[in-house]
DNA sequence: ACCTGAACACCGTTCAAGT
DNA sequence: ACCTGAACACCGTTCAAGT
């Protein structure tokens, strides 16, 4: 049956040295990988040849697919959340506004980071690496010091994230064109309305005050 | 070197007739194969074996997978749309609130169609069967007579849907554990916050009236 | 302990027929 | 015109080594 003549050769990739690749080092290279090319595509082979591996040696830091992707979804989230700036502002409604407006900004100005957090490639476990997120819990606090009651608090923040997800979401998926065919304002517009108009609904909440100008 | 035998038998399933498929049959089959499995694993050869046909004929009638699954997302958009109930609420206030609990509900209940719609997992087309949603634009109509420009209408339909949408996608991602380890309301009590919310924003835009009850 | 190619069962898609 | 199995290049994952 004439033997294959062994015509190996291939690329004559040297075989690397015991400590010499790490779960860090893929997942940077994946992330590295996927400025390329779609997370939805990732392929394990694909991206073992652009770490310069073997395919089976990734399988020994991650057991599956899904758990590499989980990892990047995890690191993802690390650094959005170091990313996103110190709360900013004279009052709740500013500071309301300025988090979810680096919120916006800095997913959508990512969108590998956004199909990861916001579109949920991997889409995985319940918590994760989700909660400990300090910076929410700083502005929760602020509502509730501007007088709003603890679940109040937690409302607001989930009614503000879900919208700002859901306009990413849109945005990233196209669908803009709704009820906008003709005209339509710029993207960071059409949000900054919405931002505007929650945060003014939600003063409507306060026991008292902040019904005019809260400006100084 | 021993030819194979020809032990093909198989499952012997008789070739079918010249007419006995077409793309609604396809597309039905695959809404009936999605009950049982999550349309990201849909498999092609799969799909034909529960329609009982062979993958190549499925290739008759779609180019390729992600055409078979853009025809799904239109498919799961008109029958949205069909299943939308009509305009209801003696005010804008309400027809918003009914509008987008309808919608909240409906994507809340089915996950295939919310998996097509809203997380857009064939994620195709820039417009497709998205405009032409006679009830949106009888909303847009409402909310203009009301007193709204339709610029205002456009950026308030924009915004709940939005929202509704990123409620949607945090609650099928599960993620909806950021700010809530203990206590949570219901999904549907957190979902009505932010619409209420939003809505008594939206009335602080309106010229006159509408600022106390407009009850009765 | 870590890295590896070959192999397995599958996938999406195309080809070259069959009717 | 429509339906088909065999074949192709790929994929995710595992096996059985190699060092």
């Amino acid at each position: 049956v004439a033997a294959p003549a062994k015509t190996s050769a291939k690329q004559g990739r040297t075989r690397r040295a015991r400590g010499s690749i790490n779960p860090a080092d893929i997942i940077a290279g994946a992330f590295d990988y996927c400025r390329t090319t779609p997370v939805e595509e990732l392929s394990m082979p694909q991206l073992a040849a652009h770490l310069k591996v073997g395919v089976t040696s990734i399988y020994w830091y991650f057991k599956s697919k899904r758990e590499l992707i989980d990892a990047m979804t995890d690191e993802a989230l690390v650094s959005f959340y170091e990313s996103m700036p110190p709360l900013q502002g004279a009052n709740w409604e500013e500071k309301l506004r300025n988090f979810f407006a680096s919120f916006y900004e800095l997913l959508g100005a990512d969108e590998l980071k956004c199909d990861l957090i916001v579109r949920r490639i991997g889409a995985h476990s319940e918590e994760g690496a989700i909660r400990a997120w300090p910076r929410a819990e700083e502005l929760l606090e602020t509502l509730i010091a501007a007088g709003f009651s603890a679940p109040m608090a937690r409302h607001a923040f989930v009614t503000l994230s879900a919208y700002t997800q859901g306009i990413l979401l849109v945005e990233r998926t196209g669908q803009s064109s709704v009820v906008m065919r003709e005209s339509a304002s710029p993207a960071s517009e059409e949000f900054a309305f919405g931002i505007t108009n929650i945060i003014s609904g939600l003063a409507l909440l306060l026991p008292r005050k902040g019904r005019k100008g809260a400006v100084a």
